[in-house]
DNA sequence: ATGGGAATTTACGTTGACGTAACTCAGACG
DNA sequence: CGTCTGAGTTACGTCAACGTAAATTCCCAT
């Protein structure tokens, strides 16, 4: 299966469009944990789906602290159920925040919306009088 | 009038909510240009325009830097129609970044729900195991 | 004159997510 | 054996948008 391969750095670079100090870093920070063989990083098919849900997470706005956070509460097994019940906390209170900025934006999006309703017409009268003086 | 009364910079914080360092700091960044009676600040009815412009640019998510830019453009007035389309343009470049930003959102809140009915079902049945164990 | 309370300037600190040297080390190749 | 390539480590640099501290200056009332 070329599933579960263990690919380099570089492979995991080009696969996913990042560069190898981005790996380095995420390493660093508890994201990702390659096997060490010697000195050389090896990432599993286990790296890969967490960097899919790191790069998805970065997409949504989170931090990479809370990125962490989040995938601890997927590859939790069997794990204490306070710990888990912890981890649903955080995802809940993240979830409200997430809606709470969901809110905000549209919000956002209505005011611009009107906003550029101004400036619409403001381009056409201006049109108008370009068209006149021609 | 009120309305073309000059302010201090206390009267400005009070008024919008904001520091003076902050001010201060647009101020540097040409975003504000308060007359400079001596040491003091005095912020005129413009300045208070672009202030408002400011907070609400920044409430779309604009950098200060574009920002500064729409805001020139603006005060080019009627002078050019080409720099209003252009502020026009970046306007709807930045409304289709946040609906797109909007869509991800909703997007990650639905999988993150997802997830979260997966660590419900686990508390539950986690919790009977616990009441039979007592 | 003196103290108090603003406002000012200068300049370093902060946070997050890496970028960018600079240098070392381990294999591979010819 | 020398060199080239790729990977590694260490550690300082960057960018945004201010915060914060220190030192100074100003006007005004007591």
């Amino acid at each position: 299966m070329t599933d579960d391969r263990i690919m380099t750095i570089r492979e995991m670079c080009d696969a996913y469009d990042v560069t190898p100090r981005t790996l380095r870093f995420y390493e660093a920070k508890e994201l990702l944990f390659p096997i060490r063989e010697g000195q050389k990083r090896l990432f599993t098919k286990r790296d890969r789906a967490r960097l899919k849900l790191i790069l998805r997470g970065k997409r949504f706005g989170f931090s990479l602290e809370e990125i962490r956070q989040l995938l601890d509460l997927y590859d939790m097994g069997d794990q204490q159920q306070t710990q888990l019940a912890r981890t649903y906390e955080i995802a809940q209170q993240r979830l409200s925040d997430m809606e709470a900025q969901r809110d905000e934006l549209n919000q956002a999006i209505d005011e611009l919306k009107e906003q550029m309703r101004w400036g619409e017409k403001m381009l056409a009268s201006m049109d108008q009088s370009k068209r006149a003086a021609e």
